[in-house]
DNA sequence: CGGTAACGTACGGCATTATAGAACATCGTT
DNA sequence: AACGATGTTCTATAATGCCGTACGTTACCG
């Protein structure tokens, strides 16, 4: 299974360009390539026939091409979880009605990262930027659950188990025994325990290198939505939870 | 002298990965394209060898690789203008707390080279490496209307004037007139003619050589900014616009 | 003004090179 | 365990890309 010359050679001729050298003509390229003019000549139209490079006019030297700032910049966007995460999220909420979230740990509270609002229940309490805490909330229940257990031991060093409502699990036995539910279910469940009458669930989102990236949540009010409602949202939230993590390289 | 084959078959590869498919699996790609698997595993591992294309493990789908972006922001560096328009953007957004972008032509497009959030309006439908239509935006208006007659011309045969608001100028002879009309004023106007909502004015940057060498544009919010605050805006976007060019040796 | 570099472009024969069929391997599924 | 779907390797063929040569241009200098 050899490689293929001709490619290797277009690549390589991209490769050339540097920030001390960034343009080049025909000859400077023969010269560092060693390869035929000729040949050469043919290369260089194809690249820029496709737009990897590119000259200002007939004649003038070349330079790599706009093509390149699209494609990399392309690259960085499908590393980046928000954006990756965006489609998929305003998707979910257009599907189910509801609110949806993306958010990520930041110390000992969880900050939402993306919002796309709901059009059955309007949820106003959040906003992009918000912090919210760890133990009254789905997403931060997951966001902490899937962490290294050292991070999880720092984390529950200390904090403050306030109270939200009367569901709010303010002891830390209980909430570690939480946690490791999270854990073996793969989502998490905030029973009006942050809001009173709003029932919310998280999922995490995981990256190519297999560690824990963000959660999204969804968010429900208890008089709209049944039970056997919320089980089929659950079901839906974590397809989208994995279909984020796969377009993430997970 | 035709362009080379193999060449061709391995860039127009990079092209199938799009916002909606970040990872392409061999068979998809094949059906994408037409081409047989065993040609495509050729070029598959070539494009993977230099680094255009990755997976995260062995038989898992492609993606595009790191090269590119690193080649990406090569050619952003290495468009000199990118870095000496940088700290006008800068405090040009600082002052005014709008969006600016920095923008050239390329072909029958504009491409974004650079941006700078504003602090008082988000602008979230742009992004570095996107393309937009000349058309319907100020920056747009301004990359073609100071090109050579025969670019123009060469550009507009055939132009598909697709109307993304109930502004937008989609008659050719209309749009002419704007770009004679940008000529005379120095600067070129949005009037909510790409996005709803969003009124933009761009000015051109002029290179050592006394040609065009990119566009600088600001993007305000019509709720958010007045007519007359926008005027004024548009005098701080020339004054940045003639300092980047006298910067650049104009 | 003519001669001559230097550079990019076009042509065409030859052989290397890429191609695609088929067979092989490696999963995951029923 | 057999199957299907996927990716990989092998090999013969001829199509393809390679490069020597020759042709336009443009630029520079005598």
């Amino acid at each position: 299974m050899p490689l293929i010359q001709a490619v290797e050679r277009a690549l390589n001729i991209l490769e050339l360009f540097s920030e001390q050298k960034v343009e080049l003509n025909l000859a400077e390229i023969s010269h560092m390539t060693g390869l035929h003019k000729s040949t050469l000549h043919s290369l260089l139209k194809t690249l820029q026939a496709q737009g990897y490079i590119e000259q200002t006019e007939a004649n003038a030297p070349y330079r790599l091409g706009m093509k390149l700032l699209e494609r990399g910049y392309l690259v960085q966007r499908s590393r980046d979880f928000v954006a990756v995460a965006r489609p998929y999220l305003e998707d979910l909420s257009e599907r189910t009605g509801q609110t949806v979230h993306l958010g990520v740990l930041d110390g000992k509270a969880g900050v939402y990262v993306d919002k796309v609002e709901g059009t059955r229940s309007i949820i106003v309490y959040s906003r992009i930027g918000r912090r919210m805490p760890i133990h009254t909330t789905a997403i931060g229940k997951v966001l902490l659950a899937f962490q290294a257990p050292a991070v999880i031991g720092k984390t529950l060093d200390g904090y403050d188990f306030a109270a939200s409502t009367e569901n709010t699990i303010t002891q830390c036995d209980l909430f570690e025994a939480a946690l490791a539910r999270v854990r073996s279910d793969g989502f998490a469940v905030d029973e009006q325990e942050n809001v009173r009458g709003c029932r919310c669930a998280a999922v995490p989102i995981w990256g190519h290198d297999r560690k824990l990236v963000a959660a999204i949540s969804i968010s429900t009010v208890v008089e709209n939505v049944s039970m056997d409602e919320f089980k089929s949202l659950i079901e839906q939230l974590k397809a989208t939870g994995a279909s984020v993590s796969r377009d993430l390289g997970y």
